[in-house]
Formats: C-alpha cells, sequence, structure tokens
DNA sequence: AATTAGCACTCTTCAGAGGAGAGTGCTAAC
DNA sequence: GTTAGCACTCTCCTCTGAAGAGTGCTAATT
C-alpha cells in the first residue's frame, strides 16, 4: 500500500538525522500533539526517562530546527514541529498501527446498519469516520467513469405529473419529477417503465438515443430526462460530498476562526475535491498534505488526509479527514485506511457482479 | 396566519407603551440590529431626524430600561434590547412586510431545480433559506402520521443480495441491501416486486402481514424488511433533519462559540425537533422564540423561528432558522413564511391527489 | 569528542495603573 | 413637557513591571 506525501519543495533530504534526533522529534511530536503546548527540552526530560541532560536534548533541538523540523515561535516558549517535522514523521517515523480492536468493532457495528440506510450511506461514513478520527471528515459519493442507466421506475402523481425513479449500475438512486406531455395512468406508465427497462438497461446518456425507433410523445419525455440526468452526473459538478464532525474542530486550540471558514467553504461546500485531485499521485491509494502550501485558502495551515475507495476502473470515490496540522495521524491514517476498505466492500456489493455485466 | 410567541412570563402586559416610545425601541433595535453596537441617546438623535434632543430620549429610554424592553450592559455604553423588547417588536411593531421581489425570484428560481434532484430537496431547501436569511437554517423531511407504501422494486445486485427500494405515499425514497434466504434471478425478484406491489400499495406497517397468505421464504423476507423500514419511519427518530448555513452564523459578532456548538448538536444534530415541537402552538403556522429560557442549551440565547409545512392532515414537516437574537427579524420571518408556502406546494405534489387516494 | 552544569538573556503572560471616550442620570432652566 | 449642562461611571486601550519558562553559550567534566 503505497503512500504518497508531495515533496513540496522542503529543500530537506530525509535521512540525515540520528537515532537519538528521530527519537526528539518524535517525542516532542507526540508531546505536542497530546498536550498542545510547545514543548522544552527540560520538560521532556523530566516527562521522560531519556538518559540524558536537558542540555543534550537542547542541542539535538537546535540541530533538528536548524534542519527545519522544528521552530520556535518566541525565542522562549519551546519548541513545535514544523509542517517538515510533521512529514518526516508520518513518512519515517510512524510504524504501521492498525486500528485499535474496539474502533474495529465500533466501525464495523455503524456499518452494518448503513446497510437499511443506504439513501445515504456517504453521509452516515461521514459521521463515523468523523467520529472515531476526532476531527472534520469527508466522504465522497462513489462515480462511475460513465453513468450508466440500470433501472427506473415511473410513479403517477397527478394526471399530467410524475415521479421518476433512476437507479445507475454503481446503485447510486436518484429522483426527479416529471411534467408529462398529456395525461397518463399508472397502468401506462408502468407499460412505459417495463419496455423502457428492457431496451435501456446497462446505456449511457450518449446511447439512450437510438435505443428506440420512434418513440411516443410520453417516451421521449422519459428518455429526454433521463438523458439529462445521467449527463449531471457524468459533469462531475454534481458529485455530492458528505461532511461531517466539525463540532470536533471546534473547541480545538490553534484552530483559528479562519480556518473554520475554510473548512465549510472546501469540505462543506465540496470544493475540496477539485482542490484535491489533482495533486494526489495515481499510483497511490493514500494521501498525506500537511500545511501544503498549494493548498487553496487557509486549508494551507491544516492537515489533510485523503484514501481512495472503489472498484478499480468501474466506481471510486475519496474520503478523508480534515484537522488542524497539529492532529494524532497514527491514529487517523490508520482510521482513514481502515474504512476506505470497509467503503470499497461496500461498493463491490453495491455494483453488479460480472455475471450481470453487458 | 396566526403567528404564536410563547408568553414566557415576561410579567409584561404589551399595550402600555407611548407611541413615541414604541418609536424609540423600534430605532434601537434597528440600529443594534444593523450595527451590533449598544446605542446611545445621543447617537440616535444624531443619526434619525428626531424631533427631540437627546435628553428626551434618553428619558424614553430610562423608562423602556424599567420597562424591561431594552437594558444596560455597563453604566455606560449604550443600550441593547432585551429578549422581552424583541417579542414586543415582533408582536406589534412588526408592519407585514413581503419578501423583496429579487428574493423571490431567486427562490423561485432555485425551487425549480429542485424537481430534477429530488432526492434531497430537504437539503436543498435548508440551503436556499440559509442562504437568504443569513443564518443557520434547519429543514425536516415531510412525515406522514403513519407512513404507507406506495411502490416497491428489487433489483439484483448478486445472487444472495439484492437493493430493495421503497418509495411511501409521501414520495419519500428508501434503499436498502437484502441479504436473500436462496438464490434468485432478476426475473424472479421483479415478479415478486411486480406482485407485492398489487398486493402491498398503500398499507402501512401494520397491514402487511395479512396482505398475503402463505409467503415464499424470499416474499417472507421481503415483506420483514418493508416492515422494519416502516415502522422505523414511523417511529420519528429517524426523521431527518438537514441544516445548513453555519458559516454565516460564524462571522457574527455577538455569537460565542459555545452558542455554535449548541447549533451543531441540536441543529446539524437533529435534536432540534424533539425542543420546539411541544413548544409551538398547535393552531399556529408559525412560531418564534426569542432568547426563550424553556429552550435547551444555550439554545436559549438565541432566536428560533420555525414554520409547519405539508399538507393538512396528510404530510408535514417543519422548516426554521436559527440565529442570534440580534437578526433581522422582519426579514426572517417574511423568508421563512414564504417558503413554507412553497415548499408545501411541492409537497402537495408529491402527495398523490384524492383520484389515487384508497 | 560528547555530555553536562551554570548563568545571562529573551520573550510571554499577567496584573495593575492611568487616560481617553462614550453614555448616562440628575438638576435646574426654559 | 422639554432641554442644557455637568458630574459620574464604566469600558477600552496602552503602558509598566515582575514572574516564569526556555534558550544559547561557555566552561568544566567524563
Amino acid at each position: 500500500m503505497p503512500e504518497h506525501i508531495p515533496n513540496t519543495s522542503d529543500g530537506v533530504s530525509s535521512i540525515e538525522l540520528t537515532e537519538r534526533q528521530q527519537g526528539v522529534l518524535r517525542l516532542i511530536i507526540h508531546e505536542y500533539v497530546s498536550s498542545g503546548r510547545p514543548v522544552g527540552s527540560k520538560h521532556l526530560t523530566e516527562q521522560y526517562p531519556i538518559g540524558v541532560s536537558s542540555a543534550t536534548i537542547r542541542n539535538e533541538m537546535s540541530e533538528l530546527e536548524q534542519k527545519g523540523y522544528v521552530e520556535h515561535l518566541h525565542t522562549s516558549g519551546g519548541r513545535v514541529p514544523t509542517d517538515a517535522g510533521y512529514r518526516y514523521f508520518v513518512r519515517n517515523l510512524m510504524s504501521d498501527v492498525e486500528v485499535p480492536p474496539g474502533d474495529q468493532i465500533m466501525i464495523r457495528h455503524q456499518f452494518k446498519q448503513m446497510e437499511s440506510q443506504l439513501e445515504d450511506w456517504p453521509e452516515l461514513a461521514a459521521s463515523i469516520l468523523a467520529g472515531i478520527a476526532g476531527n472534520v471528515s469527508v466522504v465522497t459519493a462513489p462515480r462511475a467513469p460513465i453513468t450508466r442507466l440500470r433501472h427506473m421506475e415511473l410513479i403517477s402523481l397527478q394526471s399530467r405529473l410524475a415521479l421518476l425513479i433512476l437507479v445507475t449500475l454503481e446503485s447510486t438512486v436518484r429522483q426527479l419529477m416529471l411534467h408529462l406531455p398529456d395525461e397518463a395512468t399508472q397502468e401506462e406508465l408502468s407499460a412505459l417503465a417495463d419496455d423502457l427497462n428492457m431496451r435501456l438497461r446497462g446505456r449511457s446518456a450518449d446511447e439512450l438515443r437510438f435505443a428506440i425507433e420512434r418513440p411516443s410523445a410520453l417516451a421521449a419525455t422519459v428518455i429526454d430526462q433521463i438523458e439529462s440526468t445521467l449527463r449531471m452526473a457524468d459533469a462531475a459538478r454534481q458529485t455530492p460530498v458528505r461532511a461531517s464532525g466539525l463540532e470536533n474542530m471546534l473547541g480545538q486550540p490553534g484552530v483559528e476562526n479562519p480556518d473554520i471558514q475554510a473548512v465549510l467553504d472546501l469540505a462543506y461546500g465540496g470544493g475540496i475535491l477539485h482542490a484535491l485531485l489533482p495533486r494526489m499521485e495515481t499510483g497511490s491509494n493514500l494521501s498525506v498534505f500537511i500545511g501544503d502550501d498549494q493548498l487553496p485558502g487557509e486549508l494551507k495551515r491544516l492537515g489533510v488526509i485523503v484514501s481512495t475507495y472503489g472498484v478499480e476502473g468501474h466506481v471510486s470515490g475519496l474520503l478523508g479527514v480534515v484537522g488542524p496540522t497539529r492532529m494524532s495521524y497514527w491514529r487517523t491514517i490508520s482510521t482513514v485506511r481502515y474504512m476506505s476498505r470497509l467503503i470499497s466492500d461496500l461498493v463491490a456489493d453495491l455494483y453488479p457482479g460480472p455475471m450481470e455485466h453487458e
């Protein structure tokens, strides 16, 4: 499982840290992530059983600072990891953590319930992820490269008004109102639906027209509507993004209101996709962005962990977590990775198996 | 259109204000709502063409203060309307405002688009309302007193796994996964669906069992699942609440983080329903709560404007706006009222007409 | 050569002090 | 009933000084 951390020009090669410096960096990050206060050399030697004095730690810290992994906010007041420091940590210092068994059980349990509320499983998934990761989470609905129709249904509302329900190959259900050109009974609508289902199954927007030679006015209206809906789905603008967990970010120290604004705009507003997609390495599954200057808005001051999910070549989506750079990377990364696997399984179930393929 | 403002024991009867005092109160509220700063007597006389001096205004203000409609935050620093002051204003001083034509057009335009994205119209409606009102909005999905099935569909996913799609009488679409007791092809599933649709149409959870004498294992599984889903919908716990517009609240002065936390919990979390429903007068359409002590949490420090929508006796839901007590009531109330009418129309369209009634 | 002890120095944080500004409440005059 | 004038109060801002924490450097030690 290759992971990708963009090499934003730190100008820092990664290996030149001694064993002890790595240890100190690890401790600084651990301490800072849990306490939120800048960590000083003295504090470290008092808190942890390191065999050396605070002066030695001070020397190592100043080395780390010179190399760009920690920084001084004020000339006194302890050190804080830099973005480069976090990146180094994630890349080299983080042993592969498993999701704690308790969390695993909790996640699986909630996943079970999703099956009976499939109409907005991305939202539920987002809420589970946010809860476990303790930050804001983002889940996009799955998208196929080309949206194809699997099934449709027409339900009469009034004499010239009907409900049109579409199910795509990847089991997304769409629902819309249809104004009919003439009056039609439920029986007529059902008959039309049956007929269209036979002819249109598995077709994409472009292929709809050729399926029926001389459609009735009613059929033409329906086909038009289906076509435009499929096209809209293809146009990607419509990929809905579900976000959750803003409450987790609200209380955190170090998170400014502009950050929250940015998260609202980008995560809840949906634009986060466009910001991240081009920057994710294609070969890799999971990407980590930490204080990435190339991200838009205040997002550059935050940390983002994204993973893809889906069925190779057929359906795919994104899920991720957004939080302050000071977050528990080991925990978040393992959770995102774990949930991406579960969601991939779900999506695979929802996508028709090979025997049904056309 | 009766409106209801709960008489939280102000102990203040409402008529005992002179013409001029009413005018001053109106000005204070207007000024405070738009500027956000406490308003002083001098400022008022300089800003508005009142024919009297600041000393006179001072006297009136102290009258208003004695009656509980405005208050002194600090002994110097101008006056601020109290919750009772806002209530008096909404009840007696607010001429019936219409929604500005520009807003009307914008709202109608966005409503049109909702028809082609019906699967989550409550969310869209919430986002429209939040945008216009400039605050957090809440929209609940419509609920019928008893959920009845209108239509169902079975779509084969794998040999023993199917997608079950339910459409209720009020045109809510629910979607879930179904584990089958035996293998079944799409043809078998479709046949079963056709049969069940004839027999189950219009039935509620309680009436499902009696529709079919000796069901097959497959049919029994399907009916069980439908029953439990309808029951869940009836149990009201599941009434989804869509909220939107938190970004509007974030920047506002006077809104503390605990308030935002409360809004997140109650509005975005969904509990706001249970908090408000029991306090709404049954006969009235629209209720206004301003700094209502009986509301839970920090919500008591905020203003809430809620309206019902729906088709009398058949389907109903709630929509509303939550914001700081310092909000533009005239604008918000008219917008909520306007949108509640539009949504009622939409829901009426989605609910089957009388000729289809059983 | 690496480590440690000691010490001067810097910078934050907090409380308290003083002045400017705004608005009131009161009294006396109109 | 209305107005002018004035003392008073309170916030807000800035400035100051002392305490606390942590560093950087140097010299001594292992």
